[in-house]
DNA sequence: GGGAAGCAGAGTTCTAGAACACTATGGCGA
DNA sequence: TCGCCATAGTGTTCTAGAACTCTGCTTCCC
């Protein structure tokens, strides 16, 4: 959400807002939205700015558009969206298992198109890079790579990180604490840097996730990637319809 | 491209030309596009409308734009085929999207011994399989294989599968509904048999996804094995943390 | 009853322009 | 020489409409 230059455009923020409301629950799952125009009054915008900031909201899949009908909020029952998601990468500590994290390397470096674009980064802007190896009950997990922009990433750089986790740095040090976080997981192949670490074969299949963490301010804050390989690793939900068909 | 009423938007067009064009090699990878307000008038179109064809470009990946420098063909790397699928992703949610499924073969034989403890059958007890392949867009999304036990299968069998979707085969000739799954994703690397038909080439890395259905009566009634490529899906959610640590 | 026409409500496409923001570059002053 | 600043070129955001299409419903006529 954050710009460089501090200003925010108004379908920027009017998709914000309508998140909230997805997300606090003012709207559910199915329920109609007011029309495009009644909107775009409502927010004092044209329609078309109002427009963009469904085309936002209906590519994240948080709505769909009915031409004729309606816009309403997207049901997560058919995606593979994983709401009920208990058992993933940082979660792991929650089932009880010993997990600890290996502190392997950390750099300030030029990064690649997807983290810039996902920390909103200015062309040349520099982040701050992190490397370390989550062991549960000794064995490597995952191969963790963290990005932060240059600024945070100085002050991160300060503490002890082969001690301090990352999030707790970011509280203490900058008072930032994380509130919102996107996360996509792809199937990958390992390429040799990932499977080295992992101590594994290279082209073994494994899980990789990307994760952007927002600020309460709404400023993104890390891009986490994360390289699980898939021999150790799975994901499971439940699913139950009620109503809905699956 | 098509539209139920022969009217193809303008914009649409545009962006069907551009993408000839850098399919044609007209325009190359790394090479500028002419700037907008130029295409607009090449197309007698407004810098909105113009600017509506680049958007879909820029989704699909051809091409990139930078702020202050330009529209380019976007050179193509890894990265770009991932942000790009994102969108697929979210559309096999049945967003709109055209979701078709073809009917590939079925057979009864003996199960592996995951479908046979995941439906809860004895030794010896033979399943009904079937086998299809789900299409987004006329491309291939997925390989999936179903499993039922053996007497559900006689009756779904009598259905014609081509056309009738196994859960209304399920419905309407048995009165059976789906009320609850236990779905359980792992990375793998694909195998010959799946690839061919997903028509990828072997080796490369895919989600599987093992998926119980149970009857409201508490009998596990499907087993659903599906394939799915890594470059063709991924899996996203969102987070949010409120009062609790990440 | 059943079909066709019409209507209202909702999303979609498009215009013509204006103001703004980002990047690179080149000149000017210290 | 170095650094700052102005500027040109390019993409971005936004306005204020207007005309169009799609869907579901109602009404009217047979």
């Amino acid at each position: 959400m954050a710009r460089v230059n501090g200003r925010v455009p108004r379908y920027l923020q009017i998709a914000e807002t309508l998140r909230e409301r997805i997300r606090g629950g003012a709207l559910s799952a199915g329920a109609r939205l007011d029309n495009q125009r009644a909107l775009a009054r409502e927010f004092g915008v044209t329609l078309m700015t109002l427009r963009q900031a469904l085309e936002l909201l209906e590519r994240d899949g948080l709505i769909v558009r009915h031409h004729g009908l309606g816009t309403f909020v997207a049901s997560p029952s058919i995606d593979y969206d994983i709401l009920h998601l208990r058992t993933f990468a940082g979660d792991l500590s929650a089932k009880g298992e010993a997990v600890e994290t290996r502190f392997l390397a950390s750099e300030f470096r030029q990064p690649d198109r997807r983290v810039a674009q996902g920390l909103r980064l200015g062309r040349g802007e520099a982040v701050f890079v992190l490397d370390r190896l989550r062991l549960v009950k000794g064995h490597p997990m995952s191969y963790q790579r963290s990005f932060l922009p240059a600024g945070i990433g100085e002050e991160v750089a300060k503490a002890d990180l082969a001690v301090t986790p990352l999030r707790s740095a970011l509280s203490f040090k900058l008072g930032i604490e994380i509130t919102r976080a996107h996360e996509t997981v792809f199937a990958v192949t390992l390429r040799s840097r990932e499977a080295r670490e992992l101590g594994c074969r290279p082209g073994i299949p494994a899980f990789r996730s990307e994760r952007i963490s927002w600020a309460a301010a709404g400023a993104p804050i890390v891009y986490d990637r994360v390289f699980i390989p898939g021999d150790r690793f799975s994901i499971s939900r439940e699913l139950t319809y009620e109503g809905v068909r699956p």
